[in-house]
This record gives structure tokens, C-alpha cells and sequence, in this order.
DNA sequence: GTACTTCAA
DNA sequence: GGTTGAAGTAC
């Protein structure tokens, strides 16, 4: 319970009152009951939560360490144009950091290896290594290091087929280590699989003490801090107690920190497991939600790992500058320290939520419990399949020309393509809805456009490249100068995808664009509305011909649909080797369709925008110019039929 | 859906 | 600082 009201206790703080920010942690040594282990499905409140967040130490580094065999005593960096993204520990030790330029770093290290990102130019087809590439012509490729954390991810999920994992960024993730825990406690302790005969509150009795718990070899613990004289500590009540070296405490000991040492374990065992089959070494923070395990992560970094008992958090959170605290590190984080003055967590405790509220609104309630150490966000394992895919460059000169435009497209779709058809190794059916391409000006804004992209089997560089042209177009205007100048100068070129699906969604939009075709008779049946919509085609009637005289063709060896767009039936061949080679066939064939679309889109490309209208010319650059729309006009793929029937 | 902003690593 | 990715907001 909260000791007060919010109001009363700053006020209170002012007269120098009892009140220490210990207290306002309310919630340290929450009571554990037998439903509570036994309850099937732990949620965000369940006081036995565990969770991890593990991260790779310097990853960028690591990964050129181990692909070059380098040894990983070895100070190594890895180097973007003049500046460095990544510096491995044995560099750090030298003095270098990430703000350090390349060159001062091999002073700093002569013996320094630098290693410079991989990059693309115009024309190729793969990212590759050069020493000394020109940000004239090149632009960076990150996929060696997307590739990677995905290994590390499915080690992951290998070690923990329980376990829920979130991928947070490209070298951390969550791991929700409650249901595996759980799991074990019961196995170690198997007398709290059944609520003694005797227990006065049936499922609700509290949990026996818990035993001593070694720590030896599970981490780093963070002190609990004892507290002040004649204070009862915020948690125990009991009065004076030490904590020994193994940070053991027979009066705070909770079922919390025997959850707590059994995540590490496992936690441990992982972090080799990735160590051994990869050779990266990683950081983790155990604690008892999303929030703290990633601020526990930081607290003792390289190849190790931190534990945050419940009874740490107070002394742990209070000197915590909060704006090292996740979401509160940009301009959230920054408003609330210029408006009331304050740095530390332990500053802010004082302020009342209503206080807060005034200036910050909703926001308010999850400050407020932030950083009280209350954190309710699941863990929740996010679809493997990532929702967007970017490549973009910023421009050494910004260029001032529509013609300089196309160039870069060229370079940046060459990596689209590849990535895309890379995930399509794997997810067949992967397509993006739309493709987007922004233009930054300057570092004060940037503008947008995006179109529907067509369900097409071969993207290849030039298919992506010739969307983009149009894009181009529309976004700087065409024709507005007569010397094909900007009519503003770019700084940035994005392109990418969104809407990128696969796997079971893209599935099912296949399946709900196919008719079933159970039996000829019934496409028969079905097919007034199609002939209307066909026009009578010539392939059409020759397919249903066929079909209808053989009568021995196996149920669902075909299917077919009508294109949206041409309004043809294509019809398809399934294979019979169960459903996953249908279903590829299936894809194929749509895609198949939408090459022959693609291929008639671009040799038709118009000179002008995507609408068929000349675009916003200099007037554009103003933001608060209204924008009509014309929605009918637009290109009409595939991806949008299947979008709508989707939906039906 | 589209364009734009914010946050994070 | 450059290059990504996700989510939220306004319309």
C-alpha cells in the first residue's frame, strides 16, 4: 500500500519528514501462494516472474572478429566511412571509442585492426568488403549482422523451447523466463506440488521459506544496500540484519530469488551455448520484468551476467539517471527533466502523479510506475518475419537534380532485392504490400510516398528500381523546372517495403484467392459470375472444356482464380505431395501472373507521376499544404486484390 | 490506407 | 553519426 497521497508527501519532504524514497517501492516481497506457482498461465503480475534481457557484446565487432578468425584478444573496430560503429573490448582499452574517428583510433592502436562494413555500389549484386570504400558511390550493408542475430535468436529458442523471446534489437532480446522456472522449482522442490493437508488458506497459503540459495557461479548480484540506523529496512520489517558476502540473506530471502537463480542458470547455460556454436559473447540482466532486466544488463557488461533481487531495486533504481531508462531517453525523457528540474529517478520519486499528469498526461501513470520498478509489458515473441525492410543512404552532396535520383535507387533496390529474395529462400509466399520511398531535406523534414507493390515472383533490382522512378516522380515532381532541378536539396534517400508478409498470413490470403475446387462439377456450378467477369476468354473455356470431360482428374489436383486486373483465369497445376507443395504452387502461380503485370507496368512507364498527374511542384516543400488525393488511378497489383479478399 | 514523427540500437 | 526497424498519430 502506498504510505500517502502523492501531494501529501511532497509537501511532507519539504519539512524533511521520515519519508525516504525506499518507500515509495510498495511492492518488493509481494506474498507467494500455492496458486500462484501452480496457476496455469502466469501473467504480467505473477510474483514469480522472471525475466532476462541479453544482449551481444560490441556485436558489429564480434562479428567481424569471428568471420575473420581474428583473436578475440585482439583490439578490433569496425569502421563506416570515417567514423567507427563498433569497438570490441580489447580496443576499448586503448581508449577508443565509437566517437573516436578511424584514423585517431589507429594512433591510439597502431596494432588496431579496422575493418570497414560491407558495402554495395551501383551494379552489384552482393555486399562485399573493401578496405577504403567511397560513400560517393557505396552505401553500408548490415544484412551479415541481421543474419547472424538470427542464429543467435534460434539458439535461443532452441535452448528454451518454453521460454517466450522477443527479439528487442539486432543483437538483444527478452527472455521470459517464468514458465521454465516454474517448471524447475517444481522439480527441485517437489513438496510444493501439493498444498500440505494442514495449510490453513487451501491454494492460498503462503509458499514454506524458501532454502539458502548459492549464488556461486549465477552472476553478479547487485547489492542490496543496507539500510540507514534505526530504519527498518522498506522490505523485511524485521529489523537489523547483514548481508553476508554471497549476498545471501536469510531475512530477505525470497521464492522470488530462487526463481531468480534458476533463470541465471539457464540464462548462463544459453550465453555459453552462443558462445560455443558462435563465438559471441553476450551480457544479460535477470530481474523481475522487461524494464529492470534491461537495465540490469548494463550494470556489469561483457561476457557476464547481473541479478537484480527485488530487494536491490530501491538502492539500485534510486541513483539511476532516468533518462537512461527505455523510452524515457528521448525527447519524453529530456521534457521531464527541464520541467521539473531533476536527473536521478530518486529526484522524481517526490513528484505527485497529479503534478505529472498536468504537463505530461497519459504518459504520466507509466512514469510513474517505471520508476517505482513497476513494468507490466509482456515479453512477447514478435513473428519472425520482419514487418519492413529499408535500405537507405545518406548523401555525401545532396543532390539537387531529379536525374541524380535514380542512381541511388539503383543501388538500394540491388539490396532490396536481395533481401527479399533471400527471406524468399525460406518464406516463399514473402511479399511487401507497398514500397515507400522518402526523401529527407536537410535535417529538418522529409517527405514520403508509397505504392501498392504487385505479388511478383522475380524482384529483382531493376523491378524495385523502376517502382522507385515513379515514386521519384511524384515525391520531387517532374517537369516543375526546366533544367530537372530539385525543388528542394536531398540529404537522404530511403526505399523500402512495409507491409511485408509471409507464412500464415500470406497463406491464407493465397487460399481466400483461390475458389475451392473440390469436384469439376462444382466449379461448373460456381462459374456464372467468373464467365461475366472473364469475358468470355478463349483459355478460359478451353481449361473448363478439359476439366469437365475428364472425369478421372483427382479432386484439388487444380485450382485457379481470375486476375483482378486482366480478368483472366489462371488456372494451376497442384502437386500432390501433400500441402505444402500446393501451396508453394499456388504462390508461384500468382506470382507468375504478377511478372507478366510488372513487366507491362514498367515498359509503360509514364513520364509522369504514379496518379497520372503532374505532382506538387515547389509549392509542395510547405507542410502545411493540403493534399488531394486521387485514390481510383492508382497502380492496381495484385497485392491489393488480395488485400480485399482478405478482408471479406 | 497514406504521410509523417518518434524512439532506439 | 549513419543505417536501420517498429510503433504511434493525424487524416
Amino acid at each position: 500500500m502506498l504510505p500517502t497521497s502523492p501531494l501529501k508527501k511532497r509537501a511532507a519532504q519539504k519539512e524533511k519528514s521520515q519519508f525516504t524514497p525506499q518507500d515509495e517501492f510498495s511492492d518488493l516481497n509481494p506474498p507467494i501462494s500455492y496458486r500462484h506457482l501452480l496457476s496455469p498461465h502466469p501473467g504480467a503480475r505473477d510474483p514469480l516472474r522472471v525475466i532476462a534481457l541479453c544482449d551481444s557484446d560490441a556485436f558489429y565487432a564480434a562479428c567481424e572478429q569471428v568471420r575473420l578468425g581474428v583473436d578475440p584478444s585482439r583490439p578490433l573496430v569496425v569502421r563506416q566511412w570515417d567514423a567507427l560503429i563498433a569497438v570490441n573490448y580489447p580496443a576499448r582499452a586503448f581508449g577508443i571509442t565509437r566517437m573516436s574517428s578511424w584514423r585517431d583510433a589507429l594512433k591510439k592502436c597502431p596494432e588496431l585492426t579496422v575493418v570497414h562494413v560491407a558495402t554495395y555500389k551501383e551494379g552489384d549484386n552482393a555486399p562485399g568488403y573493401w578496405d577504403n570504400p567511397d560513400t560517393a558511390t557505396h552505401k553500408v550493408s548490415l544484412d551479415y549482422y541481421r543474419r547472424e542475430s538470427a542464429k543467435i535468436i534460434a539458439i535461443f529458442k532452441e535452448c528454451l523451447p518454453d521460454g517466450e523471446i522477443e527479439k528487442a534489437s539486432i543483437d538483444e532480446a527478452f527472455i521470459d523466463f517464468t514458465r521454465p522456472v516454474r517448471a524447475e522449482l517444481l522439480a527441485r522442490y517437489p513438496y510444493l506440488g501439493e498444498v500440505p493437508a494442514d495449510a490453513p488458506n487451501g491454494l492460498d497459503t503462503i509458499l514454506p521459506p524458501p532454502p539458502p540459495i548459492s549464488w556461486e557461479g549465477r552472476g553478479i548480484l547487485i547489492p542490496i544496500a543496507p539500510p540507514p540506523e534505526d530504519q527498518a529496512g522498506p522490505v523485511s520489517g524485521t529489523g537489523t540484519h547483514t548481508e553476508d558476502e554471497e549476498g545471501d540473506d536469510d531475512a530477505r530471502r525470497t521464492w522470488h530469488d530462487v526463481a531468480l537463480s534458476i533463470a541465471a542458470e539457464f540464462m548462463d547455460k544459453i550465453r555459453a551455448e552462443v558462445r560455443i556454436q558462435l563465438g559471441y559473447t553476450t551480457s544479460a540482466g535477470i530481474a523481475r520484468n522487461k524494464f529492470l532486466a534491461k537495465l540490469t544488463a548494463s550494470y556489469k557488461k561483457r561476457d557476464s551476467q547481473s541479478i537484480l533481487r527485488n530487494a536491490a531495486i530501491p538502492n539500485y533504481l534510486i541513483p539511476m539517471p532516468f533518462q537512461k531508462i527505455r523510452f524515457l531517453g528521448g525527447k519524453l525523457g529530456k521534457a521531464i527533466a527541464d520541467k521539473f528540474e531533476v536527473s536521478s529517478v530518486g529526484d522524481l520519486l517526490p513528484i505527485s502523479i497529479d503534478e505529472m499528469q498536468q504537463k505530461f498526461g497519459e504518459d504520466s501513470i507509466w512514469v510513474y510506475e517505471i520508476i517505482r520498478g513497476i513494468d507490466r509489458a509482456e515479453v512477447k515473441e514478435k513473428p519472425t518475419l520482419t514487418k519492413s525492410m529499408m535500405a537507405s543512404k545518406n548523401l555525401p552532396r545532396p543532390i539537387t537534380k531529379s536525374s541524380e535520383g535514380p542512381h541511388w535507387f539503383r543501388v538500394l533496390a540491388a539490396e532490396l532485392a536481395l533481401r527479399l529474395n533471400e527471406l524468399r529462400a525460406t518464406d516463399i509466399s514473402a511479399w511487401p504490400k507497398t514500397i515507400v520511398l522518402h526523401a529527407r531535406h536537410r535535417y529538418d523534414w522529409s517527405r514520403s510516398k508509397q505504392a501498392a507493390f504487385p505479388f511478383t515472383r522475380n524482384v529483382t533490382a531493376d523491378v524495385i528500381a523502376g517502382y522507385a522512378d515513379r515514386l521519384w516522380k511524384d515525391l520531387v515532381g517532374s517537369g516543375s523546372k526546366q533544367d530537372g532541378s530539385l525543388p528542394y536539396s536531398v540529404t537522404t534517400i530511403a526505399l523500402g517495403f512495409s507491409g511485408v508478409e509471409a507464412g500464415e498470413t500470406g497463406q491464407q490470403s493465397i487460399e481466400g484467392f483461390f475458389r475451392p475446387e473440390t469436384s469439376t462439377t462444382s466449379r461448373l456450378d460456381g462459374d456464372g459470375n467468373d464467365r461475366q467477369r472473364t469475358h468470355g476468354k478463349k483459355d478460359q473455356r478451353e481449361t473448363e472444356g478439359s476439366s469437365d470431360d475428364i472425369q478421372e482428374i483427382e479432386p484439388e489436383s487444380t485450382a485457379s482464380f481470375v486476375c483482378p486486373r486482366c480478368h483472366k483465369r489462371i488456372e494451376v497445376e497442384l502437386g500432390d505431395d501433400g500441402e505444402g507443395e500446393s501451396e508453394e504452387r499456388r504462390a508461384k502461380a500468382l506470382m507468375e501472373h504478377g511478372d507478366f503485370h510488372v513487366a507491362e507496368d514498367l515498359s509503360k512507364m509514364p513520364d509522369d507521376g504514379i496518379s497520372g498527374r503532374s505532382s506538387q511542384g515547389l509549392r509542395a516543400v510547405e507542410r502545411e499544404r493540403k493534399r488531394k488525393r486521387e485514390s481510383s488511378a492508382r497502380v492496381e497489383g495484385i497485392t491489393k486484390f488480395l488485400v480485399r479478399r482478405r478482408d471479406e
